[in-house]
RNA sequence: AGGCGCGUGGCUCAGUGGUAGAGCGCUUCCUUGACACGGAAGAGGUCGGUGGUUCAAUUCCACCCGCGCCUACCA
């Protein structure tokens, strides 16, 4: 048989592009809705389109879902995953702005048109460089149906106008978050306000109008500027202080305004002077007490955060400047009575970073806790459930606290809202379709549709079921909705929690069964992964360095739940030493592969002690692979595999198979073993390092096209053998025994030296023969003898590995008093240990009340460490009688 | 302030009502034909603190301390 040659390491570059096409290619990834196999259907959380591509916390959650994607194919399922990307209308505009204001332009000059055709040049630019990272880290995603435009657009119009037939989508207005920057309405979930700085609290005298001079009511806040815009001050109805003063007028201060005195229990009479000013365009608090008190609103400012027109003097002047302004005008007056340091906590735009102010305007509305209730039920009857269970209860923690989402942005690139007014009877037209003409008064003229485009939220809800062609009745949507399970971040979990609220609204059914969150990726500071710092790792720099597989395990090593994955350069390289051993493994394999191969029938018959154990160990791993992957468990599942590829495969069988590779009788078996072994441990490492195991698998002997349509590996019960297990267990104990002693004594590793095992009976003697060839291989042992116990000879180095005594006479001096001070130690840990026992035994509330199995066990380890003891202490003796003598004992050559 | 989570060897993390584990790092020795991205052997922890439940607590409970994430408030 020809064979394909086999570098000493492999080029992970090459092959992940060679690979990947190659699935590609053949349609590996393609969901079949025609399909005779049971579908298996996930949503992906789209990766913002935001410039900043894709970082740590994508890769993290995208590889954990890309290893359950490719797990559920290889055990039969249709999958059905599509690559998704949301349009990221805020961070879109913003940066094509920023290119415009290069060029000396606003996006007013060139005009809508023309602003959106170089919007979407950048959205394809930028989402193409995302997209080509989620192909270079090997997800397996259908892109025959990614089309994330058409579709979904008349989605978000269904969604959106049946929405508002319910009642659940208005339009009103109110006080939101305002970005000045980029000039638009933010929800609460795009702004940041973790940030604080320093400012100050001005305390404000207020004079009462058409009264005595010394009447005054003294307000505090932290925004002098906006005092411009004051319609009243209130007072909680019960603060004796200022009762006297509800009903009365107070001269605005600068602009000369007379405002009331109201009284409202919103106000806390513990904070400041107990008195607050009302400047309902700016506070939405404020704008609540308005509204109940029907008090103006005047709003000072306009869209781009300079005053208007309203602001008198302070007019055309921005925020900072008309403060100053307006302080020194009060302190002029003499109406600024103090000002004191104050910590101020400041919000900011979660796209552009400037700072956000509440702002009143016209907006569209969704009614939040009217669509969480339903929300809510689906939860708790766990019709979706949370992996950990915890986050069910933030996500309705988050749910029952959530305000009414203000979905409207005044912005160019978006969806935009089906909503049209007609100018000639002003009627408000909400529609699937395009009107033609007015419903209520005819006119086939002048109706406008609402300028403004829908948060990227909006339509980001809907894509579990969007990207299925809803609201048509298409095949993919009636086969895969609802998804089995979403895989989210933790910052992802209110875009999660509205996703499942629209889901129940718009189709009557969760988006997903089960919702999956991964840990918070951190940087190498331990910090948490920031697009906004600018400074995020590119995972494209971590392929290039160390590739996509060796990133994949590193990511799944780190994904124990509530774990925090930092994937730092030390552990990414620990992992890349990984697939380094797998690599030279299956070398290995590849090269001992001339001569006769068993046919796998004949592995029924006699076979070698290690190729029983190490398939009975297969077997096992094959098991707890399986529950583990079902129980989302992905540390576990690398770390079982890197145990037993390293620590099993790599270090016990392919090192005993090369003396069974050495012999007529077993080569042929052993060959057979090792290519079935390897072969099964890269189908169950292909759904998390899915490149090498392709290349591996594709060099070894192997029926079908590719590894990732080969089936996923199911335990064979037959084949454990606990005997085996036992029997090896013992024998790598004999191993490990003559290593440490020949370590602890530095004897040179090429040398070679006698060990006498002191046989307690026959089947001690029986096991040390049968294995006589592997323990001179492995622990270099020029002469292996079997004695009785009354053969031994003084003053060799005595071992205990396991239940075997073990005696080695040592080429050269040994020093006495070291040997005595480590079988001291020994002793001394040992005495402990029985120490601990004894005292267990004889308190008779633990023998009543421990479990019976339990106390036999004490019993057992306390009589074998008793043993042991004898044993240590008796060779003690003996060296002790060896130092009277001469002090040191001097052994001849083995 | 509230919700959730976390505190286990130098680092990152598993785990368990009854012998404390892994990976990386560290120490010593070794280029022996799969692999120096390697091999062999080691050192290193009173499992955050205090109480409680229990025959037995790192594990269960309470409180405290420290850290993180989220939400809210901040005139």
């Amino acid at each position: 048989m020809e064979r394909e040659t086999i570098d000493k390491s492999h080029s992970p570059q090459e092959i992940s592009r060679h690979w990947y096409r190659f699935w590609e290619e053949s349609g590996f990834f393609h969901a079949d809705a025609a399909s005779q196999r049971p579908p298996f259907s996930i949503v992906v959380p789209p990766p913002t389109n935001a410039g900043e591509s894709f970082h740590v916390g994508h890769a993290f959650a995208l590889t954990l879902q890309d290893v359950v994607v490719r797990w559920k194919r290889m055990c039969g399922f249709d999958v059905h995953c599509l690559p998704g990307l949301d349009h990221a209308v805020i961070s879109a505009q913003t940066a094509v702005e920023r290119q415009l204001a290069r060029e000396g332009l606003r996006k007013e000059d060139i005009g809508r048109k023309a602003f959106q055709s170089r919007v979407s040049k950048w959205a394809n630019e930028s989402g193409g460089a995302i997209l080509s990272r989620l192909r270079a880290m090997g997800y397996s995603l259908d892109w025959t149906r990614f089309d994330h435009d058409a579709t979904i657009s008349r989605s978000v119009r269904e969604a959106f106008v049946s929405l508002h037939a319910a009642g659940l989508v208005y339009r009103d207005n109110g006080v939101v978050n305002w970005c000045s920057q980029c000039g638009t309405a933010l929800s609460d979930l795009d702004v940041d306000s973790s940030e604080t700085e320093s400012g100050r609290l001005w305390f404000v005298r207020y004079l009462v109008a058409d009264g005595d001079k010394r009447e005054s009511i003294v307000v505090a806040t932290t925004h002098p500027e906006t005092i411009l815009g004051d319609t009243a001050v209130a007072v909680h109805p019960a603060d004796a202080r200022h009762r006297g003063l509800v009903g009365r007028d107070v001269t605005l201060p600068v602009l000369e305004r007379r405002i009331p005195v109201v009284a409202d229990s919103a106000v806390d009479k513990d904070f400041g002077t107990g008195a607050v000013r009302v400047t309902p365009a700016h506070d939405p608090k404020d704008f609540l007490i308005a509204r109940h008190l029907g008090l103006p609103c005047v709003n000072v400012m306009d869209e781009r955060g300079i005053l208007n027109e309203n602001a008198g003097p302070y007019r055309g002047m921005d925020r900072l400047e008309a403060r100053r302004g307006v302080v020194a005008r009060l302190e002029q007056e003499g109406l600024l009575v103090s000002a004191i340091p104050r910590q101020i906590s400041i919000s900011r735009c979660r796209r552009c970073r400037a700072i956000v102010e509440p702002r009143l305007s016209l907006q569209w509305f969704v009614k939040t806790r009217a669509l969480a209730e339903p929300a809510i039920v689906a939860m708790e009857e766990e019709r979706v459930t949370f992996i950990p269970e915890s986050w069910r209860k933030t996500s309705i923690e988050w749910m029952r606290n959530a305000r009414d989402w203000c979905v409207s942005r005044q912005l160019y690139w978006g969806q935009r809202i089906p909503a049209w007014t007609c100018m000639a009877c002003k009627t408000l037209i909400v529609a699937r379709e395009d009107p033609a003409r007015c419903p209520d008064c005819g006119a086939v003229n002048d109706i406008l549709q609402d300028p403004d485009v829908l948060d990227t939220w909006f339509s980001s809800a809907l894509s579990p079921y969007s990207s299925m062609g809803w609201p048509d009745k298409t095949a993919d949507f009636a086969r895969y909705y609802p998804n089995d399970v979403l895989m989210a971040t933790p910052d992802a979990i209110s875009w999660v929690s509205r996703m499942i609220m629209m889901g129940l609204r718009c189709v009557g059914d969760v988006p997903c069964r089960k919702v999956f969150v991964n840990g918070l990726a951190r940087d190498e500071r331990r910090e948490k992964e920031s697009n906004a710092r600018g400074d995020a790792i590119d995972p494209l720099d971590l392929i290039e360095k160390h590739g996509a597989d060796t990133l994949r395990f590193t990511l799944t090593a780190l994904a124990a739940p509530g774990a925090d994955p930092s994937p730092g350069e030390a552990r990414l390289l620990g992992h890349r030493a990984f697939v380094n051993k797998l690599w030279n493994a299956s070398r290995f394999v590849l090269l001992n592969l001339d001569g006769e191969i068993a046919r796998p029938e004949e592995l029924a018959g006699e076979l070698s002690l290690p190729s029983r154990w190490i398939l009975s160990l297969l077997q096992k791993v094959i098991a707890r692979v399986q529950q583990s992957l079902q129980g989302y468990r992905f540390d576990l599942v690398a770390h079982e595999l890197y145990h037993f590829v390293w620590r099993e495969l790599c270090d016990w069988y392919i090192e005993m198979s090369k003396s069974l590779l050495a012999e007529g009788a077993t080569a042929a078996k052993t060959r057979r073993v090792l290519i079935d072994v390897l072969d099964a441990t890269l189908r169950l490492l292909h759904p998390v390092i899915p490149f090498v195991t392709e290349e591996l698998w594709q060099k070894l002997p192997h029926d079908g096209a590719s590894i990732m349509t080969a089936p996923f590996p199911l335990a064979d019960a037959s084949r454990v053998d606990d005997p085996a297990e036992t029997e090896m267990g013992r024998l790598k104990q004999l191993i490990a025994g003559v290593r440490a002693i020949r370590s602890l004594y530095e004897v040179e590793p090429r040398k070679k030296i006698g060990v006498t095992v002191i046989a307690r009976n026959r089947d001690d003697r029986e096991f040390v023969e049968r294995h006589r060839s592997p323990v001179l291989c492995l622990a270099r042992v020029g002469r292996l003898d079997v004695v009785s116990a009354n053969t031994e000879r003084p003053h060799t180095i005595r071992h205990l590995a396991g239940d075997l005594e073990l005696r080695i006479p040592m080429a050269g001096l040994f020093d006495i008093a070291a040997e005595m001070t480590r079988l001291s130690k020994e002793r001394l840990m040992t005495a402990s240990a029985i120490e601990t026992l004894r005292k267990r035994l004889d308190n008779p509330q633990f023998v009543a009340r421990a479990r019976p199995e339990i106390v036999v066990e004490h019993r057992e380890r306390w009589g074998a460490l008793t043993t042991r003891m004898e044993k240590t202490e008796e060779t003690l003796r003996e060296l002790t009688g060896g130092r009277q003598s001469d002090g040191s004992v001097s052994l001849p050559e083995e």
